[in-house]
DNA sequence: TCTCTCACG
DNA sequence: ACGTACGTGAGAGAC
C-alpha cells in the first residue's frame, strides 16, 4: 500500500502540446475514412453506432447473408467480424481506419490531457488492489495499464509519457516471459524447464518440439504458430480457438495441440491437477498462497464448468506473476529509499515497472532494479526468471 | 445503466 | 448441441 501510495503521489509527466497535435492529425484522418465510408455506402448516418453501422453494411448494402447478431439482436460488427469481410468489400478498411482513430483520439489522446492535475502538472492514476480476481493490480482514472502500442498510431501516444525535466530520463524494465517461466516452473516440465534454463528462445524451442524439426529449421510460420499456442496453454484454450486465432483448420489446430502435449506432458498434468484440486477444495491458489475461489467448478453446466476450469488452470499462473512482481516493487521502493534517490518508480503495467530516473543516478538504479526484479520470487524447478531494461526521452523510446 | 467495442498485459 | 482464451477500464450510443 505504502509502494502504491507512493507512486500515485509522483505522478507522471505528459506533454500536453505533443497529444494536442496528434488530435488535430487523427480527426483529419479519421474524418477522411468517415466520408469514405458515407461514399461508399450511399448514406450518410452515425458511424460510431455499431446498431446503424450494422443496419447499413447487413440490410442495406447486404454485404455477409449470414450476418451474425448479438444476444440482443444487434448485427455485430465487431474487429474480427469485419477482417473477415475486409477482403470482399473495400469499405471495411476505412470502417476500421474510423474506429482505430477515433478510439485513440477519444481514450487516450483528448482524455490524457484533461487529468493533468493542476497542482503537479502530471497525470495521477489510482491502483486498485482488491478488484482483479487474480491479484493483479488495475489501474483507473485514468488507466495507465493500458496505454496503446500495438499499432505504428497507438504507440505514437506514447512518446507524450516524459521524464519529469531536463535532468532526468525514463526508465522501462519488464519481465521477459514470465507467465511461461511459471508455467515451466510450476508444473516442472522437463523439456520447457530444459528451454529457459539454457536460455532459449521459448517460442522457438517449442516450434522445434511441436513440429518435430531441429531447432535451425524452424520457420518464421512454425514459430508464429507455436508462440499462439503457448499463449493459448495458459489460458487453457481449446482446438476451435487456436484454429480462430491463426485462421487454420480445426483439425490442423487439434494436431498441432495433441503434439504439443505430448511433447510438454507435465503441461498436460499441470491442467489435471489443477482443475482436480479445485474439484475438491473449490479454490486454486498462487505460488504465495493467494486462493482465488471457483464455486462454479462443479456445476453441471458444461459452459459454466468449462468457463470456470479455465479460471482454475490461468488464475495461478496470472496470480503467481502478479505475487512476483509486487514483491519486486516493494524491494525497489526500500532500495530507493535506502541510497535517498532522487529517482522515482512511477507505473505497474503487470509484468513491466516504469521510472522517473534523475541522469546522475541511471547507472545505480538499473543493477538495482533488474536485481529486485530477477530474486523478488525464486521459482520451483530452477526456472531463472529475465528482465529487461530501457532507458529513454519518453516511454515508446524506454521500452 | 447496459451493450458493444477496443485499448493493454 | 453447446460454446469455445485469461484478466482489466473506458468511450460512445442507446435506452
Amino acid at each position: 500500500m505504502k509502494v502504491l501510495t507512493a507512486m500515485e503521489f509522483e505522478g507522471i509527466r505528459i506533454d500536453e502540446g505533443f497529444l494536442n497535435d496528434y488530435s488535430k492529425e487523427l480527426e483529419k484522418e479519421a474524418k477522411a475514412a468517415e466520408e469514405s465510408v458515407y461514399a461508399q455506402a450511399g448514406v450518410r448516418f452515425n458511424l460510431a453506432s455499431p446498431k446503424q453501422l450494422g443496419e447499413v453494411l447487413f440490410d442495406k448494402m447486404q454485404i455477409d447473408p449470414k450476418a451474425k447478431k448479438t444476444k440482443t439482436g444487434q448485427y455485430a460488427t465487431g474487429e474480427d467480424v469485419l477482417l473477415k469481410l475486409a477482403s470482399k468489400n473495400k469499405i471495411v478498411d476505412d470502417i476500421l481506419v474510423f474506429r482505430e482513430f477515433t478510439k485513440l483520439k477519444s481514450t487516450y489522446v483528448d482524455a490524457l490531457p484533461l487529468m493533468i492535475n493542476i497542482k503537479t502538472g502530471r497525470v495521477h492514476t489510482s491502483y486498485a488492489q482488491a478488484v482483479a480476481v487474480t491479484g493483479r493490480l488495475s489501474s483507473n482514472n485514468p488507466n495507465l495499464q493500458n496505454i496503446p502500442i500495438r499499432t505504428e498510431r497507438g504507440r505514437e501516444i506514447r512518446k507524450a509519457f516524459i521524464p519529469r525535466d531536463k535532468d532526468h530520463v525514463l526508465i522501462s524494465a519488464d519481465y521477459s516471459q514470465i507467465e511461461l517461466r511459471i508455467v515451466a516452473a510450476i508444473s516442472g516440465d522437463e523439456n520447457m524447464c530444459e528451454a529457459f534454463k539454457t536460455g532459449k528462445d521459448i517460442h522457438n524451442a517449442t516450434a522445434a518440439k511441436v513440429f518435430n524439426v531441429a531447432e535451425k529449421e524452424v520457420t518464421k510460420e512454425m514459430r508464429y504458430k507455436a508462440k499462439s499456442v503457448n499463449f493459448g496453454i495458459i489460458y487453457g484454450q481449446g482446438a476451435f480457438g487456436l484454429a480462430e486465432n491463426l485462421g487454420i483448420s480445426r483439425t490442423e489446430a487439434k494436431e498441432i495441440i495433441d503434439n504439443y502435449k505430448k511433447q510438454f506432458p507435465n503441461i498436460q498434468k499441470y491442467m489435471d491437477d489443477t482443475i482436480h484440486f479445485a474439484q475438491e477444495h473449490g479454490y486454486v491458489q498462487t505460488l504465495m498462497g493467494r486462493k482465488r475461489w471457483l464455486r462454479d467448478i462443479n456445476s453441471a453446466n458444461f459452459t459454466v464448468r468449462a468457463f470456470a476450469e479455465r479460471n482454475a488452470i490461468n488464475s495461478p499462473i496470472q496470480g503467481s506473476a502478479a505475487d512476483m512482481i509486487k514483491l519486486a516493487m516493494i524491494k525497489i521502493h526500500r532500495e530507493f529509499n535506502k541510497h535517498n534517490f532522487k529517482s522515482k518508480m512511477l507505473l505497474q503495467v503487470h509484468d513491466e515497472l516504469v521510472f522517473d530516473a534523475h541522469r546522475s543516478e541511471v547507472e545505480k538504479i538499473k543493477p538495482i532494479i533488474l536485481d529486485c526484479m530477477q530474486h523478488a520470487l525464486a521459482l520451483p524447478n530452477d526456472v531463472p526468471t529475465d528482465a529487461e531494461l530501457g532507458v529513454g526521452e519518453n516511454w515508446l523510446e524506454a521500452h
